[in-house]
DNA sequence: ACCTCATGAGTAG
DNA sequence: TACTCCTGAGGTA
């Protein structure tokens, strides 16, 4: 489930599992292999998250990246549990824990001194604690200045990093905010609002390891198939409204919203 | 055995 | 805007 706080969550994995540790790395289907050889038997320093993308930083000057993109997934296992099951472009591992890493856009080793370079192209993230709230500002700097829409803005790793199609629907309908309204349209208390809630749900992410945005839901064990309000909801009635869930086209993307709440 | 879909993003034009 | 890449799950036959 490769929004932002997934990738929080398998950081935290690979700290609590691996870090200080010598660990092993390969490639089981092979087109990781020479990669992984630069890694492999090294110590994990530190696995960090910034937005969707995850950095392993190894003992040796050396980062691996890994983005899971739109197919890429994670499979933890007790390491008596190695079977290699389906197409595993990279596995990790000590004698304790084992991930295996399948369908990733990303999966590379870089001087972990050219990662900043990327790092700098990522926009505030909103599971970054941010007490002097210089990432608050300069997500409404980069929103109240664009003629795009909100919509797109959200979508936009060089905006907000780790909001996807999940998480950019839930926002915008909590927000009230017509989705195809233009950034520069917006007040400043909305923009603000957006961030505010971008962390508010993304900690209940993390916390959660499900994308929960209605509140109510929350107090139920388990994860309820009513957590959203209107994400995957197209044609159902809206449970503000009751109005009817809409869905569209957005730059090739489904767009999920609820036309009679937010305008 | 097929077909479609998915929480993403780079590139070409 | 269209095409490309990555992989598996679920539905239909």
């Amino acid at each position: 489930m490769p929004e932002g706080h997934s990738v929080q969550r398998t950081a935290n994995w690979f700290n609590e599992h691996f870090k200080g540790q010598k660990i092993k790395v390969d490639s089981p289907q092979g087109r990781f292999s020479s990669d992984a050889k630069r890694i492999n038997n090294r110590v994990l320093v530190k696995a960090r998250a910034i937005g969707k993308q995850l950095f392993l930083d190894f003992d040796n000057d050396l980062t691996c990246r890994i983005h899971l993109g739109i197919y890429g997934k994670w499979r933890y296992s007790e390491p008596f549990h190695n079977e290699i099951v389906g197409e595993v472009r990279a596995r990790f591992y000590t004698k304790a824990a084992l991930a295996d890493l399948r369908g990733p856009t990303y999966c590379q080793v870089v001087a972990t001194e050219d990662m900043v370079h990327l790092e700098n192209k990522l926009g505030p993230d909103p599971t970054n604690p941010d007490p002097r709230k210089l990432n608050q500002k300069r997500f409404i700097e980069k929103v109240s200045k664009s003629k795009s829409a909100i919509g797109l803005l959200l979508m936009n790793q060089s905006v907000i990093s780790g909001i996807g199609n999940v998480y950019r629907a839930e926002i915008l309908f909590r927000a009230g905010i017509d989705p195809h309204t233009p950034g520069s349209n917006l007040l400043m208390s909305q923009i603000t609002e957006l961030w505010v809630d971008s962390v508010k749900l993304m900690k209940i992410g993390v916390q959660k390891g499900a994308m929960v945005t209605r509140e109510d839901q929350l107090a139920k064990r388990g994860i309820s198939s009513e957590r959203n309000y209107v994400y995957k909801r197209e044609g159902f009635k809206c449970f503000r409204c009751k109005g009817t869930v809409v869905i569209e086209v957005m730059a090739s993307r489904k767009l999920y919203w609820c036309p009679g709440c937010q305008n």
